[in-house]
DNA sequence: GTCTATACTTCGATAGAC
DNA sequence: GTCTATCGAAGTATAGAC
């Protein structure tokens, strides 16, 4: 949930966003929800039912969101290999407009789906789907090694979101002089990574080509 | 922490394991770690003071592993490929021997670190500081690309950690049938990210040997 | 749709006997 | 070191007026 938003629901789910990322489902605080969306308390419940509602109603859209976006990535006429950068990029620039995804996705697989029902179960599974997608298409035309989809899949998508959830503790690290991470910029990160992935899908060297302006880092 | 154990604090630590990474801080409810390592609720108090302090010492313990292991990795007289190749599978065996380690690390990072003290954050900056030294020297030697250092640990970990952090949701999508993903086995994702990382990091194609039987996955 | 007040429950922590 | 009993705080949820 970007940042304001006008009408009761639409607050809620942005305040629910930032709080069950930084706290968890468990951590988080109907109260503070209610605080920060400067709704009353029953107000909340008279629109979700429920803290677990609201937090799978919030889930479904986030999952929905990426796996949407991912196929659009899947759609294009690209090369695979840049379909792929694409799909990078295109995770970077969630994280960065919805901040609360990285660390959500992180703790729901921590949680093992404890609190998610088979719908918004099925919105998670689509992430990894649509990305297998273009993958498979990749191996299929010979773009690419012959890779398992998935294992290509959390090779991409698990630096991202760790890298991106990682920002808290980076300023963490960095204020109290135990580690320097300052000189990885998010965009140096994220190029770095298109230029990994492209060298480890690559079916030979040569086939290879040096890179596409296709999508990079955008910010 | 492996499996039994005979004295209290121990199983304690133990059973906190299981709690801490299976629902977080939050989550975690000290009665059931009491109940699970078979103490008295007041005996837990009296060996560790407190919730926070007991999920402190889990941590430091559990990264100081960790670190401790990669540090002997880097220790040896491989090439810098063979131990990134090393690095990977000896993460993956902590994976395997210390369950809770892939939860507990996803859960720390999307929390900010905010129930750790300077000590316990310092047990976590040496698992990147480790894995940091190895490609440094790869890259001065000239062995690798000229990569950030901490670009490459994440590219490394978060693979590994988010796979093994993921059997849970897995078996739970694969039960569902809505997304299958039994076909890629713990050990074949290991080489595929040794293989990908190897290509990733590897100066120019031609110099990039094979493959080493250095340390490849060993379950 | 909105608010106040509160019922009900759970949980971390401790007192105090042995 | 070990146990029972319990306190007090915090949290989810709802009743009921407007």
């Amino acid at each position: 949930m970007a940042r304001p938003a006008k009408v009761s629901p639409d607050r809620i789910l942005a305040a629910a966003a930032t709080e069950f990322a930084a706290r968890g489902y468990a951590g988080a605080r109907v109260d503070r929800i209610a605080r920060r969306a400067r709704v009353n308390k029953a107000m909340l419940y008279y629109h979700f039912g429920s803290k677990q509602q609201l937090y799978r109603t919030l889930l479904r859209s986030t999952f929905a969101q990426a796996a949407e976006r991912l196929r659009a990535v899947g759609g294009g006429s690209h090369s695979p290999a840049d379909m792929v950068d694409a799909a990078i990029a295109t995770i970077a620039d969630l994280a960065r407009e919805e901040t609360h995804f990285p660390a959500i996705m992180l703790r729901e697989v921590a949680e093992g789906g404890a609190h998610l029902d088979r719908e918004t179960l099925g919105a998670l599974a689509a992430v990894p789907a649509a990305f297998a997608g273009i993958v498979s298409r990749g191996v299929a035309s010979g773009a690419f090694r012959s890779v398992h989809p998935m294992a290509a899949y959390f090779s991409m998508l698990a630096p991202v979101v760790l890298y991106m959830a990682a920002a808290p503790i980076r300023r963490e690290l960095a204020d109290t002089g135990l580690l320097d991470l300052a000189t990885l910029r998010p965009d140096d990160f994220v190029r770095h990574l298109q230029d990994s992935m492209r060298r480890a899908l690559a079916r030979d060297v040569s086939s290879a080509p040096p890179q596409s302006r296709l999508k990079r880092p955008t910010s």
